[in-house]
DNA sequence: TTTTAAGCGAGACGGTACGTCCTGTCTTGCT
DNA sequence: AGCAAGACAGGACGTACCGTCTCGCTTAAAA
């Protein structure tokens, strides 16, 4: 607990600075090549001031969501009536945005610090891919409910294969990859 | 073309004992924390060896799996006439294979090596993934051809989300994966 | 000037640490075989803090003249009224030193790293022979007014040589020098 | 001994295109920056065929003197009736031959070479500076017999006063030097 | 008001790994 | 047997960061 609140309060001009520096650098340089020293160095702050808040870079890029700093490609799944036409606009949505070179950096240096240490996998999910991964499951069990998807289908196969899908995407720079709407179509279509 | 037989030829012990050591570390500590120091010492060998062979730890990870030194879960894809109980068997084999912790290790640390320069996933993905692929597409196709699969499916939107599938298994330890039967019957379940 | 006082203030039980590690490795090793790792590693610091401080190796030697760690043979010239048994004097003196082993691979290192770079020989003569060379002109020079020299002799010549000779000497090892007395009678003798 | 001679003989032609390459590069960057690799890099020999030969750099720089390509300042010291004029003579030349930037880097580097290593000190000693030596020790025992030089000035002391004025001048660039006259009139000059 | 305590920037500390260069040795095929 | 070529283990180089530490300087609540 933060007991006493003596003492000269955080710098709120400091945090902003280095998580704005992380997010560049993340999206330049990606998630390896990101340095405490470099955050540091462009927001002007000092290096213990970084590891006095943030133990990991992880914990960095994990507040850089909760701030809102990084635009993930986390597109509410809407609910228009039709699942499949649903799923494949949030598809499309995901995948517009990760035409976004930028986008696509921050995409893959978030895999690069889940697929480097379960602790920060299981971290980042809740951040991130987990809500997304709630919402389509619910998405889907009404679209289930309404009769839109055949009965013996797994609502959360459905989403794990979706979100799969993304990340082989993104994981896979120049291959080409099949069309949004196809993918659904595999998964919810009805014959 | 190996242009000149001179000079001392190429030591297939350091070779392998790098490759080993390789091995190795990355199991044990993964793709971030492997270090060309480290293979050097534990395989006996000079620094100056290593890089006079792999310009960087992506190649030797490459060489590897050449080297059939990293048993990748990439199975067979079965062809006993039912697709969908092929596919459910190859999609539970690799499920099974990702329960071994070493192996779950290797590919994370693959992943961690695609995600982390588009160039490296390139030449990974010629190597591992993209085969796999392959076979499952061919696989989907003569299954569509006999008639297993609805009409307008695309076998490559299928494959996708088959590996992607396992790539979301493993960047997400400790989550409740939908079971393989599940995610196979939901992309290619008749009604 | 010293700028600001901000920062962690350099550690003076490292600067000591790695000037005696420097001083002991040169005496044992000569200039050559001094190396910056192993004066890390002997003084129990890390070889930045070395780099951060002295760009070169001679300048770290230059530091141990300054800061006396080095005891050279640099005896000061006696002024008792007789010129030559002065010199003679002197010159016994550094003989004398010079037949300490460290005192003579001390020398020896200094002779190495003169040798080796202009530029460090200048830094290093400005901080050893130099002073010494300018105190026997003095000397001279002295004598010379209170009639103990021949009048067209030139102190400098003089000097040069005297210091010449113990040159001479330290690179000779095992060789038969001539007596120290026999050199300064050679030079200021009178008849 | 070399007993046998069966086999390829020495390759004349190696050894030369070696010992050019080191006096080049000895010239060029001094002593310590002369490496094997770089003497077989620029005269297109294999590393071993030196090593095979030369058990040490001083070695290599020991060959090149006996062949000559090496032009030492080591004139001869000339015999002209006067012993002063003779010893100004033979100090003009060293001076004349070390204002060649050439000839004063191959001396420094000698004077590396010796410093850095007793042992390689005596056998330079042995082939250059020795001999040089003894031809001066000779020539002023001469004139001393002529009556040119104070009866108890000992020869050898006049004879490493001369040979240690010319490492003084060597070792100090850009210091203003007594003239050779001058020196040489303070040794044997008559009053 | 003074303390007092914490945050801040700066920057030095002991380390580890980097990728390069050179060492001295070894092992080829050719001469 | 010598040669050029070139791989080998080893080790120092100088650089970049790591995570920690210690300065002087804010800054604000508590005394």
């Amino acid at each position: 607990m933060p007991t006493s609140s003596r003492g000269r309060p955080r710098s709120e001009v400091a945090r902003r600075a280095i998580l704005t520096a992380a997010r560049e650098i993340l999206a330049e340089k990606g998630y390896e090549r990101l340095t405490i020293q470099e955050i540091a160095d462009r927001s002007g702050t000092g290096r213990q001031t970084i590891y006095r808040w943030w133990a990991t870079k992880a914990l960095i890029i994990a507040d850089l969501l909760l701030a809102g700093e990084l635009d993930l490609p986390s597109e509410a799944v809407p609910d228009t009536g039709s699942l499949e036409r649903d799923l494949t606009s949030w598809l499309e949505a995901i995948a517009a945005a990760m035409r976004d070179p930028l986008q696509a950096s921050i995409t893959r240096a978030l895999i690069t610090a889940a697929s480097d240490d379960p602790e920060e996998a299981r971290l980042l999910y809740s951040m991130t891919t987990g809500p997304v991964h709630q919402s389509l499951v619910d998405r889907i069990s009404k679209g289930k409910a309404a009769g839109q998807l055949r009965v013996e289908v797994d609502e959360i196969a459905v989403a794990d294969a979706l979100i799969g899908t993304v990340l082989f995407g993104a994981l896979t720079p120049g291959a080409n990859p099949a069309a949004p709407g196809a993918v659904v179509s595999a998964l919810v279509g009805r014959s």
